[in-house]
DNA sequence: TAATTTCAATCAAACGTTTGACTTAATCGT
DNA sequence: ACGATTAAGTCAAACGTTTGATTGAAATTA
């Protein structure tokens, strides 16, 4: 399903897009309205139930153009990380992983993606509708999946092991930390903003959090999550 | 300022401020309206401007609700934690840090609080807002900087030092993570909800990375963060 | 011309808030 | 001791505004 969104549309619809990203991502469904949307977008209002069907949709189809971008980013490299790691001996894989780990921090602090999806995200996390779906197949599971494959080759277990699943939330948790708790972070070190200086000390520090988890002790007393499974 | 909200106000307001806490809880402000409040605490719409001045008031004195409740669970354990530091090895540090933190992640994936909180915690780390400082001061200023303390004093470092609380926040961050992404993180282990086997499996895991990131060996490219503060 | 897209105007529903009457329980003057 | 007065709390009803959605005509495009 899902052909790509009919790429023949309306400048409107794009601007629509846009707006939409940048309403949504700041704020909450509710907390948008369309007129602030159409009003943002340059578009009349009755453009939102003519390109989408309504506010809804509107919606859906904002974290679709969302993941596309993001995806778009990202699949390639991801991509090239996999063909990498079979070509290099699994010890490679750390630095693999770091750098990915410490490109994608750069993106969530600075980057354009930084300032909208955050927001879209944790927001469909902490209470998941339809578009959650959408995050999670473009993005969310890609990035988890490949991960997780990175750390199993470094750690010598199968892709498959819940383990090798858990360590790369917890890297991948290590890392969005740093946005997810901006606001506590900089209150704590008495800083407005994250300066590029900051984001260097962060992303030293952070390579040494990695590597310090990839090469931690496998837990001994370790049992099968899936026993309990569905 | 903030004498303890005036103990002697009616029941309708405890209920009040009850069913706003499940309602911020799970959706936005926006996304909340007064009469659905009202419904669940069984009370009529107009007490919400008697009580509480307006939506607004009720919302921020939902906050500080929720603040209050959290904070005298958690106080008497913070400082006697820290009571505790000073009368052991700097090196039992790092078990007083793994059972805080162990036991706190039992509370957001079990506990009331782990149903209501993070939504709001996050919001508010998101998008900022009067309520933010509530937080920050009541729960998750406290909580950061006696962790920052323990860090230091196992790591041989200042509880100033910007490292010292950076490791806090990593730490913090490695917690909450499994809550806060939970939802992708159960996906990608084919699981509906975390079942009690789960969470012990995760514990043990935790137990490893908090080691792991505590005895990893400081950044040698250290720069002081404080060089571009504000 | 025929199809697509935009527009101002309008709709019912839901929103947060306000009103004024009513109940209940202290407080007071005598 | 007792009716009058005051204050606190609750209630149904209504307020004006904003919401998302719809309409049918106008404009644009092919």
């Amino acid at each position: 399903m899902s052909d790509n969104e009919e790429t023949t549309h309306s400048a409107t619809r794009k601007r629509l897009l846009q707006a939409a990203l940048q309403a949504f991502g700041s704020r909450d469904y509710d907390g948008v309205s369309t007129r602030e949307i159409v009003e943002g977008a340059e578009a009349n209002i009755s453009a939102i139930s003519y390109h989408f069907g309504g506010k809804r949709g509107l919606y859906l189809a904002t974290v679709d153009f969302l993941a596309e971008k993001l995806q778009s980013g990202m699949n390639d490299q991801l991509e090239q990380i996999r063909q990498t790691a079979e070509e290099t001996p699994p010890d490679r894989s750390a630095t693999l992983i770091c750098d990915f780990l410490l490109h994608f921090l750069e993106h969530i602090l600075l980057g354009e993606m930084g300032k909208h999806a955050p927001g879209i995200i944790f927001r469909e996390q902490n209470q998941p509708t339809e578009a959650f779906d959408i995050l999670y197949e473009k993005l969310l599971a890609p990035m988890h999946h490949t991960l997780a494959l990175l750390v199993a080759r470094y750690r010598g277990q199968q892709a498959s092991d819940p383990a090798s699943i858990i360590m790369a939330h917890a890297l991948i948790g290590q890392t969005v930390i740093f946005r997810i708790g901006r606001t506590t972070l900089l209150r704590r070190l008495n800083l407005s903003a994250y300066s590029t200086a900051n984001i260097e000390t962060l992303k030293n520090q952070l390579r040494c959090n990695y590597l310090a988890l990839l090469n931690s002790p496998p837990d001994s007393t370790e049992t099968d999550i899936r026993h309990h499974a569905e």
